[in-house]
DNA sequence: ACCACTAGTGGATAACGTCCTATAGCGGAG
DNA sequence: CTCCGCTATAGGACGTTATCCACTAGTGGT
């Protein structure tokens, strides 16, 4: 069998959760995304690795811009000003619309998981082309 | 609230699942491309609506690249030609991968649902941000 | 002075899904 | 007979999203 390190199946591109992790862990209270990265590395989600910082401030950016976050600049800390984000009423409304989404999700896996594990067995077991599934359709 | 409609949350973006839902329902024997769509369209992971035949005509010339699916061309039939994909053993390894890849994906979306309900609840519940704020650096 | 850590960003690229359009075979309505 | 519609496949363009790389800037340690 070949390697299927660059291959979808390897799930390296199974992402989609990176905007509903970010709200998650706002829901929890307001943070800046330099934590925020490191609280979503540590959320298993990731799987063990830091999310790419980028895509984090890009999501947080976006997410701005549809009001579903909130952000003002600190700077009454030591070290670089941080950017702070909090939820705002439409984000809120935004992670239950995800939990809603995710559950649907999760199902549709589930079935998928059914179906996939349903045929595939062996490498050659599949020598009932003649069973006919007679009826069905 | 605004409408999430275009909002990733609403689910319209959820996605990453077309490979495998392909190779499950190949797994169950050959066929063409246009039967597949119906298939997948009647797989509950499509929510319903038929899945875009151009994306599923680019992943099966995708995965026939990889070697996960051959091709061969049906013109018995009546109609236009048929392109007829079985699953290579490679493919069948790539949907147990897929397997793997996904249980640990639901896993991620169960956990992530759980932090998702534990704050939001009420738009007023986070007036605790002044107990701990002592220690951590 | 140099380096590492904290904090945030921009650019380029690639993967993937989706909309619109085009093709070819074929069967039925007008 | 022509037009329409269904079966069946496919290309082009576009938008979203993630990832890799490089960069600025504050602060403290060697």
């Amino acid at each position: 069998m070949p390697d299927f390190e660059r291959c979808p199946c390897a799930g390296g591109t199974l992402d989609k959760l990176v905007r509903p992790a970010i709200l998650s862990v706002l829901a929890a209270g307001p943070l800046h995304g330099y934590r925020l990265v490191e609280k979503l590395g540590s959320l298993g989600v990731s799987r063990g690795v830091q999310p790419d910082p980028t895509g984090v401030y890009r999501a947080l950016r976006s997410m701005q811009r549809m009001r579903l976050v909130a952000a003002r600049w600190d700077v009454s800390g030591p070290g670089p000003a941080k950017h702070v984000f909090r939820l705002t009423p439409a984000g809120k409304a935004c992670l239950r619309t995800w939990v809603e989404t995710l559950t649907t999700y999760r199902y549709a896996i589930d079935e998928l998981l059914v179906t996939a594990r349903h045929a595939p067995k062996s490498a050659k077991g599949s020598a009932k082309k003649n069973a006919k599934r007679s009826a069905r359709r």
